[in-house]
RNA sequence: CGGGGUGUGGCGCAGACGGCUAGCGCGCUGCGUUUGGGACGCAGAGGUCGUCGGUUCAAGUCCGACCACCCCGACCA
């Protein structure tokens, strides 16, 4: 590393964004264009979102399955506007085991189409629904453009695939994991989303309605962090999922799927980070305290040690993910820096005047510099950082809010409009809904239709001047 | 795919008017001194200069083609 400090955020986000992945250690970049290897500390980071998301899967009744990679190229072709969508971006295996294959097959981009397929030879009956299941699986998707976490030819990602009886069940399945995602990023990730449906125009080809949940950056664009779709009755249609019904009637399966990906650890970069590096949220992070020792002499370092131990075996008995910098030849300020480039959220440090106090010094990482820093008796400690933990991701949180609500403005007209999305941040419109204006507004303004708000009353669309029961947010995205 | 840029030790760069053992900073290894906000000294290791071809007595340097990556636009979680 020639430079020792990041480019700023200020000075360019994106190079501030890419510099840290790199330098935090989450990722690195392949040698096959656009795609990434997720580094240890980032797949831990990863394993952690993981585990706070399966649990709420398994506590909403869903189990775990594991479909193929390999899918048969004429599956794709079998739901029209599903074809459409992902034609563009397919990899395709046309060769294997020395000869040319009968049927191509392609890299999954999604697994409706393999799913399906399976779930119309398991399901017979009302009695077998609804099937609620998850995988964990990487996709592959030919973009343009990538960048590290944000968007990449291969990602990591859950998806989820239910069938049910009923539209009304389907729907309520569909509107269950957008609330999921929403809890999971408030109480875990700290990460303030708003949850609504995608506009016609954005939603997801072969979905009778999506629904997405929308993160403000720290530059202010939109990022989109997860998605629930509606299938309907398309995708049954399609692959031929049916039941019969109490009254011995054969029904077509109304399905639903969900997914977010490792695009989140993207968000979280965006929305917490800071100019001296990464910034985690207890809850999630792999490292939730790290303890740097500090000593000149060995017969500081004995009594040093001693109570560094003493701390380390204090947390580790509460369940708190600690870790201590034992490397030697090091300075205290490297680790320091080191650490808060990592995002660690909570730094200890222990030496000599420590010892002789019978203190231990703290230093957050959400708040930076002297302010952080806080000196507390050693008795108690472990309620102390334990307490301090729950104040970070509280307050992480708390900050993400405030932020993201500074930089929402509700507007009337497209002059006003403009100017917010342009230099502001995000619009709040009353909107009629029209899949011709919204293009225009993309073309002019470079900014997307994110999704619908919770609204009550009406008012009139900025842009066609029409009575109207529902507001939108429009964004620059990523 | 259009526009722009860059390819030289692990990383960041210099060398470009052809010329002799290809440099510098960081990092890395060893030893010693250090250690409360990015330590220092000494000694080392590490490079077919993106690839292929051409010009020349001589190519990192000139010419051509190709490849890769990065940035900016149209597509997307």
């Amino acid at each position: 590393m020639e430079n020792l400090k990041l480019t700023s955020r200020e000075e360019n986000y994106s190079e501030w964004y890419n510099q840290l992945v790199l330098r935090a250690e989450l990722a690195d970049y392949a040698p096959v264009r656009g795609c990434m290897v997720v580094r240890p500390y980032g797949w831990a980071l990863w394993e952690n979102i993981q585990a706070a998301l399966d649990k709420r899967f398994k506590e909403t009744g869903h189990v775990n399955a594991a479909f193929p990679m390999l899918i048969p190229e004429s599956y794709m072709t079998k739901e029209a506007e599903h074809v459409e969508g992902f034609a563009p971006e397919l990899a395709v295996v046309t060769h294997a085991g020395g000869s040319k294959l009968e049927e191509p097959l392609v890299l999954r981009p999604t697994s409706e189409t393999i799913i399906g397929t399976m779930y119309a030879k398991w399901i017979q009956s009302y009695r077998d629904l609804p099937v609620l299941m998850n995988q964990w699986a990487n996709v592959v998707r030919w973009e343009m453009r990538t960048r590290l976490f944000l968007r990449t030819t291969e990602f990591y990602w859950q998806e989820g695939h239910t069938a049910h009886a009923t539209y009304e069940e389907a729907e309520a399945e569909t509107l269950q994991m957008l609330g999921v995602y929403t809890d999971f990023c408030h109480n875990e990730a700290a990460m303030p989303v708003l949850p609504g449906r995608k506009s016609e125009r954005e939603k997801f080809a072969g979905a009778l309605a999506t629904y997405s949940i929308e993160a403000m950056m720290g530059d202010t664009k939109a990022l989109q962090a997860g998605t629930s779709h509606f299938l309907g009755q398309n995708f049954a249609k399609a692959f031929d999922i049916k039941f019969l019904d109490q009254n011995n009637e054969l029904q077509y399966c109304w399905t639903t799927s969900w997914g977010v990906t490792t695009r989140l650890i993207g968000a979280m970069v965006m929305i917490h980070g800071d100019d001296q590096g990464l910034v985690l949220p207890p809850r999630l992070a792999p490292i939730q305290v790290v303890i740097v020792p500090i000593f000149r002499k060995d017969s500081e370092k004995e009594a040093v040690l001693e109570m560094v131990a003493k701390v380390q075996a204090g947390l580790k008995e509460q369940g708190i993910r600690v870790h201590v910098d034992d490397r030697e030849g090091l300075t205290p300020g490297f680790k320091y820096n080191d650490w808060e480039m990592k995002g660690v959220p909570l730094r200890i440090e222990i030496g000599p005047k420590d010892v002789e106090k019978n203190s231990l010094a703290l230093a957050r990482r959400d708040i930076p510099g002297r302010d952080g820093k806080s000196f507390v008796p050693y008795d108690g400690f472990q309620k102390t950082v334990a307490d301090m933990l729950v104040t970070i991701q509280d307050n992480m949180l708390a900050k993400a809010i405030a932020f993201r609500d500074a930089h929402i403005f509700e507007v009337d007209n497209y002059e006003d409009f403009k100017d917010v999305v342009e230099n502001k941040g995000w619009a709040k419109v009353w909107w009629y809904e029209d899949g011709e204006n919204e293009d225009k507004i993309r073309e002019e303004t470079k900014c997307k239709l994110l999704n619908f708000a919770e609204t009550e009353g009406e008012g009139i669309c900025f842009y066609s001047g029409r009575k109207t029961n529902t507001q939108v947010y429009f964004a620059k995205t990523y």
